[in-house]
DNA sequence: CTGTATCCCGTACGATACTG
DNA sequence: CAGTATCGTACGGGATACAG
């Protein structure tokens, strides 16, 4: 595994079937994002994205600021969302790998169209 | 049907300029989502999109169970940010009519790739 | 028609302490 | 190492009333 994601752009090629009203577009973009809620969430996913695979307390080195509680929390969300996946080896000490689900990485793609937006600020005139 | 933005995908072909940390490309996600934050801007956005223009009380009717004041209050954010551009009329009775403005429009296509996102959602193997 | 001004409340988050 | 438990606070947002 660890594939990167060169190609993860091309998923359902044909394309998905449409919102038909504004209200319903909006909506669903808003679930989308409510996944990405969460103080932290960005930060844990660009850590993870590539297919790196990270312990707990990797994730809180490589996080400053982050409390544990919020670290857990986040996590926790995410991977009941489907996002990101949490193994478990049973040794002693304990040790817990995080990596990115495949609809994880999926966000790659996504996240990418959202700098690029942010990038042009200035760059389009006044309107 | 309403395909929004066909053209709109060919903004700074060549690229951007590329975050090189992951905390530095969380953070400018985070900011560009700051910007869609609140209960109903991506509502009044996709009523927006397409070139759409619409006066303040159009936007209130097409969005149910907004209030007039958290309506002003999400407009106000999306102009203040050079999403949205408000032009008064100064007649009797007062109009006044909000419209995206170019960076606004270009918002259309990451919206796209977030729907895109959560459409494949369990079209994908758990991983 | 197009807004302002208050009051109120739920909740996301931070700080801190404790545990298998 | 990898969590859990508890308390305190700031703030987004709903309800309502008023105004140019």
């Amino acid at each position: 595994m660890t594939r990167t994601h060169e190609k993860v752009g091309d998923l359902p090629e044909g394309g998905y079937d449409v919102p038909t009203t504004p209200g319903e577009a909006a909506a669903r973009v808003e679930q989308a994002l409510k996944f990405l809620d969460g103080r932290w969430k960005l930060e844990i996913l660009f850590q993870l994205f590539g297919g790196r695979v990270q312990r707990f307390s990797e994730l809180e080195r490589a996080i400053p600021d982050v409390s544990q509680k919020m670290l857990i929390q986040q996590l926790r969300g995410l991977e009941r969302d489907g996002i990101v996946r949490r193994v478990v080896y049973p040794e002693v000490p304990p040790r817990v790998e995080y990596a990115l689900t495949e609809w994880g990485q999926a966000l790659c793609p996504a996240l990418d169209a959202l700098l690029r937006w942010a990038a042009v600020r200035g760059a389009l005139p006044v309107s």
